[in-house]
DNA sequence: CTGAAAGCGCTAACAA
DNA sequence: TTGTTAGCGCTTTCAG
């Protein structure tokens, strides 16, 4: 059978086309009663827009979605745009566009940038929360106005933005503790190195490695739990003395990206492969790291798969009425030396 | 400014849009020289033609896509068909379509169903080539009409196919190796067992865990590489003998999805969790094993993506003219006891 | 408040 | 060999 259109719903409710498309699409110039009745009828009839039809109609972007994101192309940001971007692209055809308003860094006047998206007509977003707390009430704002935001990387926990997608820093975490369980003999001592404990994400992680290293190794303990504040002097420091205090120690969960200076502490004590070290995410430096054995596994956010997931949940929901889910968890992925090759950092230049 | 369309190019040229239109598409009727003339203006212009209108025009199925998957819908073929059926309605709206036509199980009757296809008019193709000795002339046969074959998961080595999609199987070995070599001490033994060595497949995820292992533990031993043939009984009772004659066995790479008989004698020996056993793949009765740590970890092969990256690869050839690869190795994902609920098999029932 | 009609860019059938 | 034309299903504008 063939799929009811906006003409089958016309004649049997026996009104023109324009009435329908007025009840569809709450328009105002209707009476509410012929407008519960075309709707009912939509209903019974399970009518679904024909999307190239309506694309087609209403000439270039239909469905703009707006992006505010860092511009630090290097690593992370980058291959969450190219995740955007290439998704974008795949559904250009059905009348979506993206307007891409990116801010210098982690939140530097993300304030700005969104509002400037608000005033631009989109009718999605996408956005990396630098500061939650002043961001959160322009999402409110932008969802008020039936503007559809999804956090990605990073939430905000206090908005009401439509859905989140990233990984689950505690999961992070229990993962990064069930492989250092698992590398090491019973009884061992491991320790985190984080940035402030303060910062949910990295509380979440560090909590899910100290909880899970307690279940995973036996009789395992933790010689420390250190905050980097993501400065690459007090990192090194602070890894050195942890390896000359504790000669027992057997694993290290770098929890931030910023692994490098303790990976150097490891090897200027070296202790390098002797120490099992798990760490975040992936760039090119980590590259001799990994092949070395100084890092034996990353756990990889994704970026890509983040930016690639946030368009297609909005596409799925505004373009096919697909429900959204209030926050999507990737599933992290381990980085070894054999598999390095196969992540985006390492094949794409 | 504005893309070009058919009606640019008809003014530039000075004929009619149905020229151009018979021009773009090699249709006959139309005098060489001014097709050549046509598709120059197109190019220039940067033509691109607008996909929704295409849809609308031509109406239902634009682009057919035939799929030819075995039918045992409970784990692995199961994913890669949900992968391509939520890749497909994703892309409805541009006039893409499929038609299923599964084989009961794999290789069982493909001919036949392939062939179908071939008669059932669709531009393109995905297979698992279950035979690919007799399903290489079918291959060919549907590139030559012009149909883009896809093998997924399989290979079809001898034939032209235009893509592959799956996981590399050295690669899937290494990884094996590389984590049980990190699991066990040096010097330490551990075996492979795989299918048959005859089949191209389980030959190279052999290999690379001999080889991987080989780098990756100093001093390391292979006990056996043994061939279960895909039997319960010979599964079993081979990894019964292999731990009895092996007391100093520790680790033990299971290439093929039977680990359950493996994991059953691991048990019984009473060496659950005394031997790193890396399997393949994942299915819900694995659940226990991994949570136990029977299984220290599998390689998954994620199917739903390989099924949603065929269907991918072809709409981006079809529809938006990208190149596409020649193979596309998908990354192999580790599953471990913490990030067990992430995969689809244990979260989506 | 409702109806009628003109396209959006393309395909396909028919005319010349 | 080429031109003309009628839609595809929807949005939007202008009349009533």
């Amino acid at each position: 059978m063939k799929r009811a259109g906006i003409h089958q719903i016309a004649k049997l409710a026996k009104v023109s086309i324009g009435t329908v498309d007025r009840a569809l699409h709450g328009r105002p110039g209707i009476r509410e009663s012929t407008r519960k009745r075309i709707l009912r009828i939509a209903k019974k009839l399970e009518y679904t827009p024909h999307l190239a039809a309506r694309a087609l109609s209403v000439g270039r972007a239909n469905l703009r979605i707006g992006i505010c994101i860092p511009e630090e192309i290097r690593f992370f940001y980058g291959q969450i745009r190219a995740g955007i971007f290439d998704e974008v692209r795949r559904v250009k055809g059905l009348g979506v566009d993206l307007v891409y308003r990116p801010v210098p860094s982690l939140g530097e006047g993300e304030d700005i940038r969104i509002a400037d998206l608000l005033g631009e007509g989109v009718s999605a977003l996408i956005v990396t929360p630098g500061n939650p707390k002043t961001v959160a009430p322009l999402i409110e704002k932008a969802e008020q106005q039936n503007i559809r935001v999804v956090c990605i990387t990073t939430d905000a926990p206090r908005s009401h933005r439509t859905s989140f997608v990233g990984i689950d820093p505690e999961l992070s975490g229990r993962m990064a503790a069930e492989l250092v369980a698992k590398f090491v003999p019973a009884g061992a001592k491991a320790a985190v190195i984080t940035g402030m404990l303060t910062t949910e994400e990295h509380r979440l992680k560090s909590l899910g490695f100290l909880d899970g290293f307690r279940k995973d190794c036996e009789g395992g303990a933790i010689a420390a739990v250190l905050e980097a504040h993501e400065s690459e002097q007090e990192s090194y420091g602070k890894t050195c003395r942890l390896i000359a205090g504790h000669p027992d120690l057997h694993g290290i969960y770098v929890s931030t990206v910023n692994c490098l200076p303790v990976c150097r502490a490891l090897t200027d004590q070296g202790v390098s492969g002797k120490i099992a070290l798990i760490t975040t995410d992936l760039f090119p430096e980590m590259g001799p790291y990994l092949r070395n054995g100084t890092i034996m596994a990353s756990i990889y956010q994704d970026p890509y798969l983040q930016g690639q997931t946030a368009v297609r949940l909005l596409t799925d929901l505004l373009l096919n009425g697909a429900p959204i889910p209030e926050t999507r968890f990737l599933n992290p992925a381990i980085v070894l030396r054999t598999n390095l090759g196969q992540f985006r950092e390492f094949s794409h230049g």
